[in-house]
DNA sequence: CGTTTCCTTGAGGTAAATCAATAACTGTGG
DNA sequence: CCACAGTTATTGATTTACCTCAAGGAAACG
């Protein structure tokens, strides 16, 4: 028994653009499944091609590239709402892969069906392109945090874009968010050290600027870590959702 | 007088896909004017926002974001057939500048009517998606080479990328290709301080491996510098124009 | 309750940053 | 064609932020 996109629980949001009801209806067609993913397992696999895509509908879980010598970088952190597999989808082999964290559920697309978006509702073809717009963009933000800046601004950097991301999917109102990461996974984004990462923690927590416990992240001023981070204000922006 | 889409130099090129004939007639239209820039000519500001975008035709430019503490990180380098702005286009402000390096001739399309590009013609919609997916796609790699690579990994990474780019839209057989930047360029790219780049370069180039002259990049095994660059062989793959 | 995984902390080493100064270009006007 | 000013490239000396190594402690897990 899957979710039916009419009364998909994570559109009404606040992190996602509203959507017409025809398109709605289109995803209702569009969407051919949806796939429940045990904890630290493979989506999909660097170098591999795949005939789906998805949008993780709840869980967490991790994108992330292996070089040659094995280190690897983690791209970002999937979060419920993200779109995986744009790559597979459009071109030929995924150049990354991803991983589930914690359990996931997946609304399951037909790469084949693709096109046909495209031709029947240009609109969401155009929220395509946004979202991986705005995939790019936080890339950007991510190349400039691991080129630029020193560790505690990386670390500092890290946790507030998290932060603000996951708190846009939070239905509750409480201050903390689900932090189901490991400090490896944390060290591997930010490009350090584990234990590195580890001693910045250590001092932005002693600096009382955050808690990380019990699978949860709370950061009591936002805009004092913000500062910390090097980086300007700036709220997270509403996006589609696939 | 400006070029017509119809007598494109670049779509002939290795590195782009074929276009059908009623492509290029839509583009036709959705070209409004080609711009010239001057070099070191500030084209898209962080921040801003703008009602074109841009395909670079001619010329060579530079991506980058400026953090609050003024520093640089070179997001890529801009050569002709690239396209500007897609951010500016569908949201609403850049988060990154554009430069140009050399004197530039861009191509120029209106921001109002990219709906309309979706709408009318579904495959080009669908290639502007490809084409916001490769960039998210070269950032990951960027990503992980910042993140991951150490100071001559990175310098070699660096040149290979841009060689292969490079030569994908000579038309010249020669084995150089032009080399418009500064050190301190690589250096924000990769980042690296502008004096270890300069001891990188100097080691490679002792090395044999490359060769930087009078504006132009020259490297005699592509292969040997790959290695140094703990990366896979790839070649460039062939990508949408708009 | 033993085993594995993850977190934490200290000590020592090193790649890369910073500082500083000179050399090689590039372009401009006399 | 040369002198001059302003970039850009090169090199050596010194410092430091971060890495690696190593080992103990705290959870998590069956």
């Amino acid at each position: 028994m899957t979710i039916d996109c009419r009364l998909c629980p994570l559109r009404p949001l606040p992190a996602f653009d509203p959507m017409s009801e025809a398109e709605v209806e289109f995803m209702v067609k569009f969407k051919v499944g949806e796939l429940v993913i045990e904890p630290r397992t493979t989506i999909l696999l660097q170098g591999s091609t795949s005939p789906q895509l998805f949008t993780a509908l709840a869980g967490w879980g991790l994108r992330y590239q292996i070089l040659p010598d094995g280190a690897r970088q983690v791209i970002n952190f999937v979060m419920p709402g993200d779109l995986i597999g744009l790559q597979a989808g459009l071109m030929v082999e995924m150049r990354h892969s991803v991983d589930s964290v914690t359990r996931m559920t997946l609304c399951v697309f037909q790469r084949r069906d693709l096109f046909a978006l495209f031709k029947t509702m240009p609109q969401r073809g155009y929220d395509l392109t946004w979202l991986a717009a705005c995939e790019e963009l936080f890339l950007g933000d991510m190349l400039s945090t691991v080129g630029q800046r020193n560790g505690i601004e990386r670390v500092a950097w890290g946790l507030v874009a998290y932060y603000k991301r996951a708190r846009a999917i939070e239905k509750t109102a409480t201050d903390a968010v689900p932090m189901p990461y490991r400090q490896q996974d944390w060290a591997d984004a930010l490009g350090l050290s584990l234990v590195h990462t580890n001693k910045m923690l250590k001092r932005l927590r002693s600096l009382g600027l955050m808690e990380i416990a019990a699978g949860s992240l709370r950061i009591p001023d936002l805009e004092a870590l913000a500062a910390v981070a090097n980086m300007d204000a700036s709220r997270e922006r509403q996006r589609p959702l696939m």
